[in-house]
DNA sequence: TTCCCTTTGAGAGTGAATCTCAAATGAGAC
DNA sequence: GTCTCATTTGAGATTCACTCTCAAAGGGAA
């Protein structure tokens, strides 16, 4: 967790009269520190895991204010899971996803997002947000037969 | 539903070796009849209230089936439901979503389809579908003030 | 028509996320 | 420092979209 993270994080609380608990300050720690695309469950267990004592209904809660403040990112691969990852210092972004071993990259394409603003105006749409995800299989997993257990 | 549809349809059934029950049939007939992207529940709802008997379970039984064998296509917005529309004779589309009414459009471009696959090609994945949604508010919401219950 | 394997429905189960509410606790006021 | 009180927390209940279970019903090949 970098400074300038942790001071937009005690600004974000201030800001919006929230309380700087240890439970809300494990958790953004938690996200900032890792480079995965984090379940609320995995972030869930990584601080029992370290000791920190938290319950599920508080590692939701905390995302959830992460989120509608865009400290972080979401995203839905269609699994029925939010996963989330840091977002500060971050450029927009969207995924490559390995539909057998769930590798997730990060890709940029200017022009599409050129492109996708002209389909809204087209559409007489404001553009708010977008998904883009490509789903496929990674070099390894193309290579590696499937296995039947 | 047109002659290709119900075709299509008994020639996945007899291929597969399922059987063709008045329940299966009423669903592919609500799916293709309808221009909408419809939720399992009220595919469920709007065959009740024709007075068709049957169950959730085997309105989701029966989606699962024509979804697994590309009859219908599915899509998820990110709120936990999946939303299905018939497929046949329609051509890749994507989709633009109002964040405040929910109106669906779809909308074909192939020159992002071009870049999604280079994308692919550049980071070594081989390309099997993608999801691609663009959230904004359509023109009508854009006018309309929020109103306040 | 017979027979058998598939399908169905009702209700239980699942899993991620959200809600409830009493007890604990930040943090501003003094 | 400590008082006060609205906020936050945790444990467990609840929700919601599915999915599973299993006994009864029913397609359809022969």
């Amino acid at each position: 967790m970098t400074d300038v993270e942790l001071k937009k994080f005690k600004h974000l609380l201030h800001k919006e009269g929230l309380k700087l608990t240890p439970q809300r300050m494990e958790v953004f720690r938690e996200v900032c520190d890792s480079e995965q695309h984090l379940e609320a469950e995995k972030i869930y267990l990584s601080l029992r895991k370290r000791d920190v004592n938290i319950s599920r209904a508080t590692v939701y809660r905390t995302m959830d204010i992460l989120y509608q403040h865009d400290l972080v990112q979401r995203m839905d691969i269609g699994d029925g899971k939010w996963r989330y990852e840091h977002w500060l210092d971050c450029h927009q972004h969207d995924h490559l996803i390995c539909i057998r071993c769930g590798t997730i990259v990060e890709f940029v394409n200017h022009q599409i997002e050129e492109i996708q603003q002209d389909v809204a105006d087209k559409f007489n749409y404001e553009l708010v947000r977008h998904v883009h995800q490509l789903f496929g299989l990674c070099k390894q997993c193309r290579k590696t037969p499937i296995s039947v257990n």
